[in-house]
DNA sequence: ATATTGACAGAAAGCGTTTTCAATAAACCG
DNA sequence: CGGTTTATTGAAAACGCTTTCTGTCAATAT
């Protein structure tokens, strides 16, 4: 069906020498001379040659593949999550040039459909890249393995992680909007974890100290969960003592909320200040522009890269933590509250 | 550095038999009696083996790997084309049963970074699912060899190509426009292909017969750019003969011309009634909700993996087109235009 | 009882590389 | 010039699987 392709056994013959030294010459070892050297790679160029990266997996054992596994649960679709895939495409763009290729592995996970390290398992993943929920039982023996792995906000200590400095800009958001005169601040979270945990120290700390009491405000809410983020807002604008500003755990769910408070027929931000975590493109498309705490996707994805080539080189030795700098991106959605409000 | 995976043969060994009976047994091939079939499935389970699908790779000459490739320039992120990671959620899942993993294939195209026609070489993919642009000459090698591909949006009649109705389905979107009393009604729409030109039949269509003249009306915009998007927009709006409606060729360009709009002080759909193509998420999460033509992502997946899956099985003989339903999906981003602009 | 079939098992070759090791030739040294 | 090092090459084994082909043995037919 598909054409043969061409073997070292066919540039042996075409340059005269043996295979073994084709492989040397095209790999750049040691002990082969100027001339044939440069022939070989010359016939190489000519015939289009493309080595089997299979068989030559057999000996060197590098498959030159990592597997990415996106995991937010079975209900929510991996691709679908844009903060992620912009981090991924800084990650890939990192290992481009190192020729490593990457595998989707995430998956639905109904029944005995094989363990996410089962997966790298059989397709010789060099290492995984792993977003989402460490508390699944098939990501944690992932992470418990022998198999290279770094995680986006993972600050488990058993893999490398990475992740932005939640607390600091979380309390600077929190602060801005203190300042601009806002009170009654919610922030609704996503799940427990420690990021989150982080954001919400910082929450209640800011509060606290500008004399607020932040208990009543904490919802807990699901990152990107949609659906959920517009229930809790309903409620909380249904509410007597309603809030003048709601943080959201990521821009998804605070592009949403905007939605149904506009749809209440509350204005933004006049009526309502929203904020919203990651910085995804969208929160520069929508209106008013969404206030929102810019995660360093670029950074990140190259800080991931990095640390994921040094676990793969050079053992596990080396097992940090980095944390990358986010930014507060102040739009249109955030204002003063209004006097009436206050 | 990683634990020695086991093998066949410890299989063989600890079975009592010989590699090649375990390779029969696992492979459910005939010759083999069930009792020792069962011993050895029952001891790979217990042993946890994983078989290594390079070295099967190595006789079988099916790789069980398919390349998604998305490439629409260099400047435009792959992974961030939020329309297309829908389609590639559904097309990923049809083939999660049948054991296929996907590499993504995309990326910068600079210098001689290799054609996607060698990356596919090398990897060994057993097929490939391209989006974006036909037209480069990397893609066009692609398709132009023996390599299994099918496109989404392509109907070139070289690799089998599937699309929505987009002929019918603009029609329909023009219709309803008219129908709610607009007249000056602008399209701007993508990059010249198949698809825009479909598109733009049908605008000029649905025009004419309701009267209007739609040529000065069609403009020339960029699928997915944002910037050129609001460009394009601010012109429109401040031209003296204002239009009523616009259509844009993406749910992204659209989203991003509203917030343009309504930046200008326009309301929507009050003052400006706006309408995209695609149909993603966020087309429902912004205010007011975008009108637009809902196209199946999860059809239009699945029709490219039973496509590919085909060509990957029966050679090139079927080499047809899908054309999968689109829904006209009406949101709060149009209206009956004010009496004013009428 | 013998001949014939069929079911099962294993030996061995092969897939396309890399890598070790021995062999050869060339260069160097005193 | 003999002996020793050095550069270059290729033969062959190895990687972990599949697949063909041969052999064995029991079951069936004659």
């Amino acid at each position: 069906m598909q054409e043969k392709a061409i073997t070292i056994y066919d540039l042996a013959k075409e340059c005269g020498v043996s295979p073994a030294t084709v492989s040397k010459a095209l790999n750049d070892y040691k002990g082969v001379s100027a001339k044939t050297r440069e022939l070989v790679n010359e016939t190489a160029m000519r015939l289009n040659f493309q080595a089997n990266s299979m068989a030559r997996y057999l000996n060197t054992k590098r498959s030159y593949s990592l597997g990415v596994l996106i995991y937010l649960g079975n209900s929510m679709p991996a691709l679908k999550q844009t903060f992620f895939m912009d981090i991924l495409e800084s990650f890939k763009t990192q290992f481009e040039q190192n020729r490593y290729d990457i595998i989707i592995l995430s998956k639905q996970l109904k029944g005995t459909h094989g363990s996410f390290l089962n997966h790298c398992k059989k397709r010789k993943t060099d290492g995984v890249l792993v977003f989402g929920d460490y508390t699944n039982p098939s990501i944690t023996e992932l992470i418990e393995s022998d198999m290279p792995t770094v995680g986006f906000d993972y600050a488990g200590g058993k893999i490398p992680g990475v992740f932005s400095n939640n607390y600091e800009v979380t309390g600077e958001l929190v602060r801005y909007l203190l300042s601009l005169g806002h009170r009654r601040i919610a922030f609704v979270h996503g799940e427990l974890n420690f990021i989150t945990e982080e954001r919400m120290r910082a929450f209640s700390e800011a509060m606290r100290e500008a004399g607020a009491d932040p208990e009543p405000l904490m919802f807990e809410g699901k990152y990107y969960n949609v659906d959920f983020a517009r229930e809790v807002t309903e409620k909380l604008l249904s509410s007597r003592e309603r809030p003048t500003a709601i943080l959201y755990p990521d821009d998804f769910t605070a592009i949403a909320a905007m939605q149904t408070a506009q749809k209440m027929g509350f204005s933004i931000p006049e009526d309502l200040s929203v904020a919203g975590f990651d910085g995804i493109d969208f929160a520069d498309l929508v209106y008013p522009s969404l206030t929102t705490v810019k995660q360093n996707s670029v950074e990140i994805g190259r800080a991931l890269a990095r640390c994921l080539l040094n676990r793969i080189n050079n053992g596990p030795s080396t097992m940090s933590s980095v944390v990358i700098k986010a930014k507060l991106k102040i739009g249109g959605s955030t204002a003063k509250p209004k006097a009436e409000n206050k």
